[in-house]
DNA sequence: GCAATAAAGTATCAATTGAAACTATATTCC
DNA sequence: GGAATATAGTTTCAATTGATACTTTATTGC
C-alpha cells in the first residue's frame, strides 16, 4: 500500500455508482415485469401525467435524457396507445403529448408501485436521514456538474 | 395532481441515478482525457495496484464488473503494456495479473488524480456527512439488493 | 485413469445507446 | 418576402454492452 493507496471498495464516486445501480436495476426490471414498461418509458408517462400538452423537446429538458430516447420512447408509447400527439397550434415542428385513456389506467397502476418500490428500498431510512440524502445529492451532483463544465470549457 | 402524484424531481431513484451520472460522468471523461483510461481500465489497474497477482475471477468479484468487461480490459491494458500476465502455477486456465513498470508509474499518477476529483466533488462535505452518506449507500445498496434477489427467486 | 461435469476466460451476436446527419418548420436579417 | 440560420424531431450508423456459446483446463465420481 502506497501513499496514493486508492481502497477501491472506499472510492466513494465507485460505490456511488454501485449503489445507483443497484437500485435502477430493482426497479427497472420491476417495471419490464408488471408492465413490459421501460425505465424511459415510465419516466414521459410519469412526466406527462403530471402536466398534459407538453412537447419532447420539453421532456428532454425535464427528464435530462437524451432527445433520442425520448424520441423513441415516444414513438413506442404512441404506437401501443398509451400517449397521444396532437398537433401543435403554436409550432408545426412538434407535437403537444397527453396520456390517452389507457395510459391514464395504466399510471394508475403503476404511480403506487413506484411508491412502493421506493419505500421498500429507502423506508428503512426516518425522515432526517431522508431529507439529508436528498441534501447530499444535490451538493454533490452541483459539484460534479460544475466540474464536468470547467474541464469541458474550451481554451 | 392526484393522490398518487409521483413529481418525478422528487422520485429518489431518479435523482440518486442523475446524480450518479453526473459524477461518473465527470470522472470517466477526466480519464479518458488525461490517461486515455476508460473507467474499467482504470478500476482493474486500481485494484491489481493494491493486490498483485490476482486472477480475472477475482477481478471480477470485487469490482462486480462483468467478466466480459474483464476480460476486455485486460486485453487491452495488456497490450498497452501497463499490466503483465503470468502462468498461474495452481491453474491453467487462468493467469496472474501484475502491474508493468509502466502501469506502476501511470497508477503513481493516476490515483492522485483520482483522489483530487473526489475531493473536488465531495469535499464540500464535512467529515459526519461523509461518514453517513457511506452509511446511507450501504443500507440502501442492501435493500435494493434484496428486493432485487426475493423478485428474481423462482416460483 | 477415464467419463461427466464444472469453471476460467474468450468470441460471437443481438440489443441499447447516443453522436451526427437529415427533414421539416421557424426565425432572423437584410 | 426571401436567403440564411436555428430548432424540433427522426434516422442512420458506429461504439458499447452483456447474454450465450465456445475452448481449454480442473475436478468429481465411478
Amino acid at each position: 500500500m502506497t501513499d496514493t493507496n486508492l481502497q477501491l471498495d472506499n472510492f466513494l464516486p465507485y460505490r456511488l455508482s454501485i449503489t445507483s445501480n443497484l437500485v435502477s436495476d430493482a426497479i427497472a426490471s420491476a417495471y419490464v415485469r408488471l408492465f413490459a414498461l421501460s425505465v424511459s418509458e415510465w419516466r414521459l408517462i410519469a412526466v406527462i401525467a403530471e402536466q398534459n400538452g407538453l412537447t419532447q423537446r420539453e421532456l428532454v429538458t425535464r427528464t435530462l435524457m437524451d432527445k433520442v430516447t425520448v424520441s423513441r420512447a415516444t414513438i413506442a408509447l404512441t404506437e401501443r396507445g398509451l400517449i397521444e400527439r396532437k398537433p401543435n397550434p403554436g409550432d408545426g415542428r412538434s407535437q403537444l403529448l397527453s396520456l390517452s385513456a389507457d395510459g391514464t389506467e395504466l399510471y394508475g397502476h403503476v404511480a403506487p408501485l413506484a411508491l412502493a418500490l421506493e419505500a421498500q428500498i429507502f423506508g428503512e431510512l426516518d425522515q432526517k436521514e431522508l431529507a439529508l440524502f436528498n441534501d447530499l445529492l444535490d451538493r454533490i451532483g452541483s459539484a460534479a456538474k460544475q466540474l464536468t463544465d470547467e474541464k469541458g470549457t474550451p481554451g
